[in-house]
DNA sequence: GAAAAAATGTTACTTTATAACAATGCATTT
DNA sequence: AAATGCATTGTTATAAAGTAACATTTTTTC
């Protein structure tokens, strides 16, 4: 995976994939961090749990939870919202998904460590969302925060624009 | 107003009010800052959407939108919601007020310019919000995110921690 | 296998927000 | 002032997002 750097000479995961890149290997990364992840916590990445993160894997897009909820019904037996919730409140707490605020979506964790915080470039043209673990912004802002006497605890941090692909064509 | 000025040299409004600040002025100033705002542009700040301001600035918190509802309904004559959200978007159109999307809630902004891409910072403990205009965070996002080929067009930030006041005590 | 714990199913409801159309208010022209 | 046009507010209904409480099933532990 390409790396930029920036000018505090820190290293940052390209941000964006390209339109045919190939996205089996962006799930089986997921899926098998969050096999791992799970296995080492002994926590239980049941069926229910993994069919939504695979869902929300589907695409870079952030992911509705009643767009979860309709594509996992099928018409004979419907789900209920609170087992995607419940699945989701899951794949959260243990960091293999965040939920965006600014759009009530959810999308999959492209981090490294479990436990960070990120954030978000949200296309606005092509919906695509990428994560940034930027530690230099955390570190700009927690700063400037700072400065007010205030103590970060947990940041949002969704910027909306263009991404290359769309800024490009 | 009480300055600070971080490493860039920058000025910033000292963000959080003491406990009891006199906050008729910063109702006050919000005020007649509506009024001067709409007037100069020619929008008409309508005695709801004067009440709906009014009833945002009554504190530094965030603010539901069902709450405006039933303080501005009397038993007799219930508000509906569109009617409240219809306030809200005027507001906010004009950049009078903020919708803090990590909180489904609304404040008013105590910025300076009309338009403005503004952070806020959120206290846990009681629930005070804060506005900055930091151009500093919003250009460290920036660049940030310029590395990704990405560009910035309306940033949400928002930090949930704790205030000065909440801190010392 | 019985008991306990965890996960899922189910029902009902709360909270947040918007669409569509009707009525009213305000401003300008005649 | 009456007529016209547009902006604002009222009203009804519904969509969208999320949760509480309890029943049932599955999995683990003893
Ligand atoms: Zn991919
Ligand atoms: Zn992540
Ligand atoms: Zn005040
Ligand atoms: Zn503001």
């Amino acid at each position: 995976m390409a790396k930029a750097e920036n000018s505090d000479g820190e290293k940052l995961v390209k941000a964006f994939h390209g339109a045919h890149h190939a996205h089996g290997r962006c799930v089986g990364r997921a899926l098998s961090r969050a096999d791992a992840l799970c296995r080492q916590r002994g926590a239980r990445l049941t069926t229910m749990r993994r069919r939504v993160l695979e869902l929300i894997w589907d695409s870079h897009k952030a992911v509705k939870a009643y767009d979860l909820l309709d594509r996992l019904s099928d018409g004979e037996k419907p789900v209920r919202p609170p087992t995607v919730y419940r699945a989701l409140e899951f794949l959260m707490a243990h960091g293999l998904v965040h939920r965006v605020d600014s759009l009530n979506a959810f999308v999959g964790c492209s981090g490294a460590d479990a436990d960070h915080n990120a954030q978000f470039l949200i296309c606005q043209q092509c919906g695509d969302v990428s994560e940034m673990d930027g530690a230099a912004i955390g570190k700009a802002v927690a700063r400037q925060a700072q400065l007010a006497g205030f103590t970060v605890r947990r940041q949002t941090v969704e910027l909306h624009g263009e991404c290359p692909r769309c800024t490009a064509s």
